[in-house]
DNA sequence: CTGTTAGCGCATTCAG
DNA sequence: CTGAATGCGCTAACAG
C-alpha cells in the first residue's frame, strides 16, 4: 500500500488537512514547526503525493496534450523541446498524439484526451477541417493553442505561427531575382498554411511584374515522395518549363532533387531549389539545401507558454503569435 | 458543469451503479432496456466518463510513460509509431520524456510520471547509471520495460532489444572480408548496448584471424559532430591507418562521412563507411549511407505490447525479446 | 437484474 | 494555527 497524507498524519499526530496544506506550500497557514515535522516524515516515508487524487478535487490534472501531424516529419523534435521546456519542471505532464495524418484519428486522440481531463492541448493539426477539432475543444471548455497550421478556427482561438507568407515571399524573391522561371511545389491544398505561402509566392511575382501564368504549381503531402511525384508533375517533355524550384517544406524539396539528379540535372547549375523548415537532413544532402528556416524551438516553447497562461487564467497579452523565419543560404542556389 | 454519471442516473430513473455497469460493458449484469436506455441518455447528454475519477477508483490511470534519451534522435519517430500501435485505441495515453541525454532530467521525469500514477513506463535509458532509474520504478512497484538499451538492470528486468552484437557483426564482416583495416566509433562507453556492438566487432575480428591491435576505437555521443570528432581523433597525419569506417549510429557515420570528404577522401573509393539504425537521411546523404537496420517500429511494438501484459497481470511468455537488425548495403560500400 | 453503501486520496470550506 | 466534515466522479462489494 503506498502511503497516503491520511498516514502521514497519524503519524505526525495532526489531521489530514494539515498535512495537505504543508503539501501545498502557498497557503501557509501552518506553524513553522509542524510544518519541519510533517516534512520530516512525508522524507522518511518516502511519501509521494497521488496526481490523480489531486485532479479530482482540483480539477487540475497538470497534464496537456500535443497533437502533432506526423511524428516523423524532422520538424517536431526541436517543437517539442520547447514545448518540455516551458513546460519545464512546473510537473507537466505531456501527452504526445500522432495523428499520421489521419482526421479521424486526430478526433479519437482528442476524446481521448478529453476524457484523460488534460489541462489544455497544443493543436498542430491535421487537416483544416470544416467540422474541425477545436469543437471538440471549445464544447468541453477545454483551452486550446494552435501551433504552426493556421486551422479555420474560431477567432476568438489563440495561436502562435511563423510568418508563411513571409517566408515563401523570402524565397520566391532569391529565386527570382536571378529571372528564373519558378515552379512551386505547395503543401496541402485544403491547408491555411499553404494559402499563406502561395500569397507569399504572389507578393514577390507582383514585386517582379509577374503572374501565375509565369509560374508551374503543384501540390504535394510534405513526404519526400511526393515532392519527387509532384516534380514529375510539373515536368514537361522537351520544354524546360522552369529552372528554379520551390517547395513547401524540405522533404519535398529533397524529393524534388532527387527527381532532378536522377534526369541528369544539376542543382544548382540547371535549376535552383529553395525549401522550408531547415531540418537537419537540410544541410546534410548534397548539395546542402537553401532553405527558409522556422523557429521551431521557440515556437514550442512559446505555444506551451501561451497555453500555461491560458491555463493558470491569466489570458495571454497577444491573441495570435507570429515568428519571423529566416533564409539560410546554403548550395542549391547560386551565389550572386 | 459536466454531466456526471449522477446526472446520467437521475434522468434513467437507476441508480449511479447502473450506469457504471453500462459504462464497463464487460459486467453485463443491466437488462437489455435499461441498457439501451441509459446507453441513450449518455448519447444525448454527450456524456464523457472522467478518466481521473475512474483512475482514482479503479487504481489503473490508462496512461504510461515513454522516456527516450534524445528525441532529436530521427531512431525514434518509428519507434514511437510502433508504440501508438499497440497502444491503440485501448484508450491508453502516451506521456513523451526527452531526457535530453541528462540523467538528473530523466529522474524528474520518473517522478513525475510516478506521481501522474502511470501504469507502466517503456524505459529507452540515458545511461547504464550505477543508482539506475529502474529501482524507482521498482520501489513503487509501477512495471517497465527497457527498450533498445539493455541497461544493467536487475535480471528480472523486461526488454526488447535488437541484437546489437549480430548488427555489429555483421557490418564488420562486411567491412573485413575486403581486407579493410577497421577504424571503429562506438557509443558511449557506459552503455551496455556500446559492449555489446564492441562484442560484434571483435568476433568479426576473430573470423578474420585479426585482434584488437588492428582497429582504432572511439567513442562518441551519437551526435554528428560527435562523428566528425571521432574520426579527427583516429587520423593520423600522414599515414593512413584505416580504410573502413564502422560507426554505431548513422548520424555519427554520416558525421565521419563529412570529415573524410573534408579532406579529401573518396567514400567508398579511398575508405568505405557502414552505419547503425537506417535512418531516413541515411539514404538521403551522398553517397547513400550503407548501414545496420534496426526494426524500430517493431521493437516499439512489441515493447509496448509487453508493457500492456504487464500490466494486465499477463506476464510475457518471454522476458526478453531480441529482433534483428538487417543490413541495408547501398553506396558507402562497394559492391564486392 | 438493480439499488445501497463505502471508499479511492486529496482539497477545501467552516469552526474552533 | 489546526481539526472535522464534505465532496470530486466513479467503482466495487454486498444486499435485495
Amino acid at each position: 500500500m503506498k502511503t497516503t497524507i491520511a498516514d502521514i498524519a497519524r503519524e505526525a499526530g495532526v489531521s489530514k488537512a494539515t498535512v495537505s496544506r504543508v503539501l501545498n506550500e502557498s497557503l501557509d497557514g501552518v506553524g513553522i514547526e509542524t510544518r519541519l515535522r510533517v516534512k520530516g516524515i512525508m522524507e522518511e516515508r518516502r511519501y509521494e503525493p497521488c496526481g490523480i487524487a489531486r485532479g479530482l478535487a482540483t480539477g487540475k490534472t497538470r497534464s496537456v496534450g500535443l497533437i502533432v501531424p506526423d511524428i516523423a516529419d524532422p520538424f517536431f523534435p526541436l517543437l517539442i523541446r520547447g514545448i518540455e521546456a516551458a513546460l519545464g519542471s512546473h510537473g507537466y505532464g505531456l501527452f504526445l498524439c500522432d495523428a499520421h495524418l489521419d482526421p479521424k484519428k486526430e478526433r479519437e486522440h482528442l476524446r481521448m484526451l478529453a476524457e484523460k481531463r488534460v489541462d489544455g492541448v497544443i493543436l498542430n493539426s491535421t487537416l483544416s477541417d470544416s467540422d474541425g477539432p477545436w469543437d471538440t475543444l471549445d464544447q468541453r471548455a477545454i483551452p486550446y493553442v494552435l501551433l504552426d497550421r493556421m486551422v479555420e478556427a474560431p477567432a476568438s482561438a489563440y495561436g502562435v505561427f511563423a510568418d508563411n507568407r513571409l517566408g515563401a515571399r523570402m524565397a520566391t524573391e532569391l529565386l527570382l531575382t536571378r529571372g528564373r522561371r519558378l515552379a512551386f511545389i505547395n503543401g496541402p491544398a485544403g491547408l491555411s498554411i499553404s494559402k499563406l505561402r502561395k500569397q507569399g509566392v504572389e507578393e514577390a511575382l507582383g514585386a517582379h511584374g509577374l503572374t501565375w501564368e509565369a509560374v508551374r504549381m503543384a501540390n504535394g503531402d510534405y513526404s519526400m515522395e511526393s515532392g519527387e511525384r509532384a516534380l514529375e508533375t510539373l515536368w514537361e517533355p522537351g520544354a524546360l518549363g522552369f529552372d528554379a524550384v520551390f517547395a513547401a517544406n524540405d522533404r519535398m524539396a529533397i524529393g524534388a532533387m532527387r527527381a532532378l539528379q536522377r534526369r541528369g540535372l544539376l542543382v544548382p547549375d540547371d535549376v535552383e531549389v529553395v525549401g522550408f523548415d531547415d531540418i537537419e537532413t537540410a544541410r546534410l544532402v548534397e548539395p546542402p539545401l537553401t532553405t527558409v528556416a522556422q523557429p521551431a524551438f521557440e515556437m514550442g516553447r512559446q505555444a506551451a507558454q501561451m497555453l500555461l497562461d491560458l491555463i493558470s487564467g491569466n489570458p495571454p497579452s497577444q491573441q495570435t503569435i507570429v515568428l519571423e523565419p529566416t533564409l539560410v543560404i546554403r548550395k542549391t542556389t547560386r551565389q550572386t
